[in-house]
DNA sequence: GATTGTTCTTAATCTAGATTAAGTTTTTTC
DNA sequence: GAAAAAACTTAATCTAGATTAAGAACAATC
């Protein structure tokens, strides 16, 4: 099993491509390995791809004016991550995207996927349906945060995603529910 | 000037069509007009469409268990609306769409979609930079929902839009910015 | 143009969750 | 395996914004 399976996989749940194809598209990707906390970009650099995550977990974030960490998306196996506004507008990022252990990107580069769409048109219904569903995604989410409380959000989630809260430390997860790590441990304690 | 056309210029921006593809485009269009209050799905009902605003002024929202409606989404003239996750799963919606003045959308039908992106392929594009366009502005959003506090909110969103502050009854912008109405009222006699 | 419904305002009271601060437990590093 | 750093907990106090309630201004309808 190559580096590329789980990517081409996933692209071919959407779009078939052929062996030519194939071989075109991973010509145009860059693997990168991370360490734990490593960063693929940082605030006030131009994030300049798309990062699909083959192995880990991976989390993008901003500090705010009080020096408090802010997550606004998670990402784990099979999920692509980036600053989106950064990377369409290619201007400076406000955030991190940070490695939360040991993990694997395959990176597709801004520039390299214009010359990748032109000759594999096929992409193009790939790259859509994913936006699709990630847009779909956010858009539930903005109705939770104004739907849901605190406590709500994390039974939500934690029952939604169990495996997932292993994997994170409960500060990240707090900051990505929209609360403190501290209202977290009040939870958690009343739930015991 | 047809009725297609802001829709069309709208499309050219991004895609070059021929005019045969023109022609083949808008026989899958539907439009309709809807008048005040007017909704083009409720709750309950699936979303079989996404509509484009052409003319007037439009909102997603939800009711909550306690009767209180929370805005999703606005739209106006150039703007795509509809409930994604709805669309895209094809399940039922939370939401109700309706219209906040006299006003006309153009609907592209989910299934027709599908038939469109078969014989005009360069469609798939124009949805991909819509979808990528649309999804970089939630991730904006859910940052700003979390960043700043009501009043910055409100600060940042009327010398922004100022001209669809004026279009909108005040207790929809202040459901859309995430606060009750009185809180608005508190926060515009501080302006004054 | 009087009536009814809709939108907006003011003010008192209340609450979910923040802040601050200190201590404890767990993990990492040398 | 000791020391340092990172992560988690508890508890007291505080605050942005919600809730409730009532009235005022404005718009729509007959």
């Amino acid at each position: 099993m190559s580096l590329y399976t789980p990517l081409l996989q996933h692209i071919q749940r959407y779009v078939s491509l052929t062996e030519e194809e194939i071989t075109v598209l991973t010509t145009y990707l860059t693997p990168k390995k991370t360490k734990k906390k490593e960063f693929l970009f940082e605030q006030g650099k131009i994030c300049t791809a798309n990062y699909f995550v083959a192995q880990g977990c991976y989390r993008l974030y901003y500090v705010n004016e009080k020096g408090i960490e802010n997550i606004v998306q998670f990402a784990i196996e099979n999920w692509w991550i980036a600053d989106y506004m950064s990377l369409e507008k290619q201007m400076p990022s406000t955030c991190y995207l940070q490695s939360i252990e040991l993990g694997e990107v395959i990176a597709l580069e801004k520039q390299v996927q214009e010359k990748l769409l032109q000759k594999v048109p096929k992409m193009e219904r790939y790259f859509r349906i994913l936006a699709q569903h990630a847009n779909a995604a956010s858009q539930m989410r903005i109705k939770y945060i104004s739907e849901l409380s605190g406590e709500e959000r994390y039974v939500q989630f934690t029952t939604s995603f169990p495996d997932f809260v292993q994997r994170i430390p409960q500060y990240m997860l707090a900051s990505y529910l929209g609360f403190t790590p501290e209202f977290l441990s009040k939870l958690r304690a009343k739930k015991r």
